[in-house]
DNA sequence: AATCAATCGTGAAATTCGTAACGATTTATA
DNA sequence: TATAAATCGTTACGAATTTCACGATTGATT
């Protein structure tokens, strides 16, 4: 049994938006070349890919935008509905809740927490703000898979050990400092000024 | 000649990270298994990336803080100062503008620009906000090199054009849709929705 | 001074990943 | 119906990356 790569996956899920846009345009087939160009990757890389999920194109003509969209979705999502929650509501957090993306059928930001009591019952579309000390509690209660860290990095810790008593499986840190968690959760870094700085190291090489 | 390659020197952001907070606490001294520890990396994938700088650490001891952290910058950051400009001053927009990160001595902030007329002229932690018409300009005039696109995705590749045509030249796209640019342009896409769906998909498998 | 333990640096092996090459399949067309 | 052109799927190859194994070096200890 072939296993899936990381890295399939998180192309598949370029793959995936770009298909979503197509569907939008009512393009109803595209061929691998196509969706390279469109998602900045090479065709044989993404008939590699797509490969593993079986005979999907038909020669000659391509995909079916909306049958490929399904495979990827259905293998990757399975028609879960993720749920976000988010620690920290400054100004990082405040663009978070306001962002679009966040509240789909497919993704949904369900609590944020803040240590302020100046932020707390405030709400923010439509999203009240808690204690985080109510976290472990309405974390269970909306069933959150997945935690943001947006405070500022002398607490990321302390609210990296709250995020895994409350059970979330998966981080995103926003924070500029790595965090320690058990093995069997995920996380991703994402430090705004390390990207830039490595955006620049390219340019100059 | 060897040549460094792009995933050492990633790693070699975020070695200058912890070591920058590593001085912080006056730690004049690191082992490679510690670094290790801190960055989340391994001691061999540490000691590897640093040998391509040379022979900086001492058996028994390990690497000296402060200069494993110049050598690291000296070689990567040359001790310029990155210059950012932003496209879209809409929620995330102005977190950006307000992220500490980005008014540092080695991160600077220097431009942001908008096309709705309400916001222009309206001044953000220190920063002016210009009509993007007079970006190619500014940009310019301000000697800015890397780009962030934090616009609404029906406007990302109008705005990456315009900063091609500016003279940047390296990108990060926070907007949920590939950009098309020249190859010698350096293209980060960031996207929150495929961020946390790819951490979904690892805390499934 | 000799020995030991800790740590570095590095060549080689192993693994992962992307690319190329090419046969197989399908549609269009003469 | 035969041929041609386009596109897929896959095997094999090569490149890049990580991991392993181990020798070399240093400081501590007796």
């Amino acid at each position: 049994m072939k296993t899936i790569s990381r890295k399939t996956i998180d192309r598949a899920l370029l793959y995936i938006r770009a298909l979503e846009n197509l569907l939008k345009e009512k393009r109803d087939k595209i061929s691998s070349s196509e969706l390279a160009d469109i998602t900045g990757s090479s065709d044989v890389q993404i008939r590699k890919d797509i490969s593993f999920f079986g005979k999907v194109g038909v020669p000659r003509v391509g995909y079916e935008t909306k049958r490929l969209k399904d495979i990827l979705e259905n293998f990757i999502l399975q028609d879960n509905i993720v749920h976000i929650a988010l620690f920290g509501v400054g100004n990082l957090g405040k663009a978070i809740l306001k962002y679009p993306g966040f509240q789909t059928d497919k993704i949904k930001l369900v609590a944020a927490f803040d240590k302020a009591k100046s932020k707390l019952s405030k709400e923010i579309n439509g999203i009240k703000i808690y204690p985080v000390e109510r976290s472990a509690e309405l974390i269970k209660k909306v069933h959150a898979e997945i935690g943001i860290i947006a405070v500022p990095p002398g607490s990321s810790q302390e609210v990296a050990d709250i995020m895994v008593k409350s059970g979330l499986k998966g981080i995103i840190n926003f924070a500029p400092n790595c965090i320690s968690v058990p093995k069997s959760i995920y996380v991703k870094n994402i430090d705004f000024s390390i990207e830039i700085l490595s955006i620049f190291s390219h340019t100059q090489l």
